[in-house]
RNA sequence: GGGUCCGUGGGGUAGUUUGGUAUCCUUCCAGCUUUGGGAGCUGGUGACCCCAGUUCAAAUCUGGGCGGACCCA
């Protein structure tokens, strides 16, 4: 039973519900190693099946690297190490001998990657070269983990492309956020796309686009990354390819990372004190069919039920009929939890007349669905599902953005502030408020003003969160 | 790096000050019974983080370890 209410107490609710939803289980004894299981583990596959559908479909290829690397293939970019040393498990034993070469899980896969890919690539004909990867990576997290949104074993889906221009790989970005839009609209979840500032972006990186979705207590998510490599990798990896007039260049590279955060940020922003609300493109049951068993036919009304789930089915959405033998307000209960997107009642009253009633789980509304109609009108039951979703979660999100002039008086949401651009106010801003930088928006200016710290003007508009 | 608090069935807890039969709720299993929003009854499974010490006797006291939560730098 859930028992703490997501507005009063946002933290301890988020623990409870991914808990007693069977999203993870967190008694595993490693500290930020949870395990998935059956619920979970469907949900996560179901946005690994939708991000890897976006990528196929542009041309990417998916791979598999190793999962461990020598520690000198690891060291070759000098920043990358520097940004990842505090956090790499290693390998330096092997039975009870000592490893001649220390092994690390990755944190990452850059370094894993890049020695293949100088191999790999020899002329412009291999360019581009378009793959990505869903796997597990390790980072030593010091600080409080969490479930789905810090952890110390992630599920992580990487892209990695090599190009032959600095303008390929712009465009590779926007296509990158063109995949982040479909993802998004899936899991009906709000976001902005914020260029990190300059001590802020990824080990290695020439900059960084960081993907930011807003948790209902006012603190930002990062949700996924796109980074510009532009040759920082290529150069100490050899990735050189050959040009047309025969000249040998180093490929410019991005890359696009994104997690099973994407889950924490569903149950965050979707979550009710019910429960978990699933958006309908990821709930490993979209339609949730209940039999409502009357006097003698009870057997007659549980066929029924698992005919329709049936039906349902063959026709390519995920139901399921629930026949176990409890009572019916049980089950009602037990599926809100898990946040079934759509619940259907069959029992006599609907077999006899020919329709069922379909619950909604966003909104609790009921309608009678003629039993003829049923697959069409389930169709348009779930899209408007996702939409008034996203569209609920959009309004939320608008509720918490905040232009704020004075940095130590920030409010829970993004605060909009101008700033100069200097590391030094910046870092003052940082200190006053007690949260962090997130970057600045594309296209997002503020004419005439001035640096709330040293008062130089500046149309430079940068967001400021407390972050998880 | 410094400090505080906490480890009791699957989950949540009482008991610890003052050593002596381990409490209640929930979950789970079986049977009966019931089924349009968490039914009821009966029975059952299941726990004191680990090691050492003190003691006739340790969940309780002491020491060490492991694990977890939090605060400060």
């Amino acid at each position: 039973m859930i028992q703490l209410k997501k507005e009063e107490d946002f933290s301890e609710w988020y623990n409870e519900i991914v808990e007693e939803t069977g999203l993870t289980d967190k008694r595993y004894p490693i500290k930020g190693m949870n395990v998935w299981p059956a619920y979970g583990w469907k949900t996560m596959l179901l946005i690994k099946t939708a991000i890897r559908r976006e990528f196929d479909s542009r041309g990417h290829d998916e791979v598999y690297f190793p999962m461990l690397i020598p520690e000198d293939q690891f060291q070759k970019e000098k920043e990358h190490i520097k940004g990842f040393d505090a956090q790499v498990f290693w390998v330096t034993k092997a039975g009870s001998n000592d490893l001649d070469v220390n092994l690390l899980l990755r944190p990452t896969s850059e370094t894993a990657m890049y020695p293949v890919f100088s191999l790999w690539i020899r002329s412009h004909a291999d360019l581009p070269l378009r793959v990505y990867q869903i796997v597990n990576t390790f980072r030593y997290e010091t600080k409080q983990t969490r479930a789905f949104i810090r952890v110390r074993e992630m599920q992580f889906i990487e892209g990695h492309t090599c190009h032959a221009t600095f303008e390929e790989a712009e465009a590779q970005i926007e296509e990158d956020l063109d995949i982040m839009r479909s993802v998004a609209a899936d899991l009906c979840i709000p976001y902005r796309v914020i260029r990190r500032i300059e001590w802020d972006k990824f080990p290695g990186a020439y900059y960084t686009i960081g993907v930011d979705t807003m948790l209902p207590d006012g603190r930002a998510l990062q949700i996924a990354s796109i980074h510009q490599y532009r040759t920082n990798f290529s150069v100490p990896y050899e990735i050189f390819f050959e040009e047309t007039d025969g000249s040998r260049k180093p490929v410019h590279q991005t890359t696009y990372g994104m997690s099973e955060r994407m889950l924490g940020a569903v149950v965050a922003i979707h979550g009710d004190d019910k429960g978990l609300v699933m958006p309908p493109a990821i709930a490993p049951i979209q339609i949730l069919v209940v039999p409502i068993p009357a006097k003698g036919n009870a057997e007659s009304i549980y066929a029924e039920a698992r005919k329709m789930a049936k039906h349902i089915n063959s026709h390519g959405l995920r139901a399921h009929a629930d026949e176990r033998d409890i009572r019916p307000g049980n089950k009602f209960y037990y599926w809100e939890r898990k946040g079934v997107p759509i619940r259907l009642e069959l029992g006599k009253r609907e077999i006899d007349e020919g329709f069922v009633t379909a619950v909604r789980r966003d909104s609790g509304k009921k309608t009678r669905i003629s039993t003829s109609e049923l697959i069409r009108e389930l169709g348009i039951l779930l899209k408007d599902m996702a939409s008034s979703m996203l569209k609920r979660a959009e309004e939320e999100v608008k509720s918490k953005e905040f232009d704020v002039h004075d940095p130590s008086a920030i409010k829970d949401g993004y605060n909009r502030m101008q700033w100069c651009g200097a590391e030094q106010c910046g870092r003052k801003i940082e200190e006053l408020s007690g949260a962090s930088l997130l970057g600045t928006v594309s296209g997002e200016k503020c004419s005439g003003g001035k640096c709330v710290i040293c008062g130089t003007a500046t149309d430079n508009v940068v967001y400021v969160a407390k972050t998880m």
